[in-house]
DNA sequence: CGTCTATGTTGACATACATCGAACCAGTAC
DNA sequence: GTACTGGTTCGATGTATGTCAACATAGACG
């Protein structure tokens, strides 16, 4: 209780569109594992989203403003677009505070990608 | 010299497509980072490349026949045409011997993925 | 040599995707 | 109320991508 943040696997409060994580590198991934983790690869698989949720990645507070982060060479309703794609994807939260719009990386992702990526006990 | 495994990083031996790191969690990503990381979260974007990627990464002695991976519910040129993405993304590298053609996972790769994904110092 | 098996390549096709401008919605300020 | 600013949604468009069937290549084996 307190917080779940001991197992940094994944938490099933998030909509429904993330669990993953059977490392990489432990067996075979089957049909549907696959499906479910390369939704999130892919949806890191752009440039400009890439950007994005490193800009939100790494903003303080862990939150960002559309405003802050709309820097990254294409339009604002592409921005838009994307955003919304990375949220699809589970990877962002949004939240509306008077004018502006916060968006939020989703914690226990960044966990369960890195883990998905353990390299087999360090050879 | 012996090898070069110290730094898990990124070894410079990769053809050139590979290197990328600067956690995404740190700062914000430049054009040029992203581009590069995308091009590797883009690899694993897709449910078939997945499994042939964590077919090869799992299997015994980090390297694995097509022979051995074709089963993941594709045509055979569809298995071969994602081989071939993986490899120009530099995650994978092949090897023929004899009448087979074996892949193996290129092992840096893993970590600096994994680096890259690295969450904020633990909250 | 010819044949058979294992992979890779080519060409075609349908779907998905990134991008933009324009229109639209949410709040704030006047 | 109207006007303005921040953000999203819509519609269109060009490009990328996943897939397969058909063909080509590489080595093994006779």
């Amino acid at each position: 209780m307190s917080n779940a943040k001991v197992l940094p696997l994944l938490d099933p409060e998030v909509q429904g569109v993330v669990p993953c994580c059977p490392p990489l590198t432990e067996r075979p991934m089957n049909a549907e594992e696959a499906e479910r983790a390369a939704r999130m690869f892919k949806a890191l698989g752009d440039p400009v989203r890439l950007r994005l949720f490193s800009a939100v990645a790494s903003h303080e507070g862990g939150e960002a403003c559309v405003c802050d982060i709309s820097d990254v060479g294409v339009s604002q309703p592409t921005v838009s677009h994307h955003l919304k794609k990375l949220k699809e994807a589970g990877l962002l939260t949004s939240e509306r505070r008077g004018t502006w719009v916060y968006y939020r990386v989703e914690p226990s992702v960044l966990a369960a990608m890195g883990q998905l990526l353990t390299p087999p006990a360090a050879a």
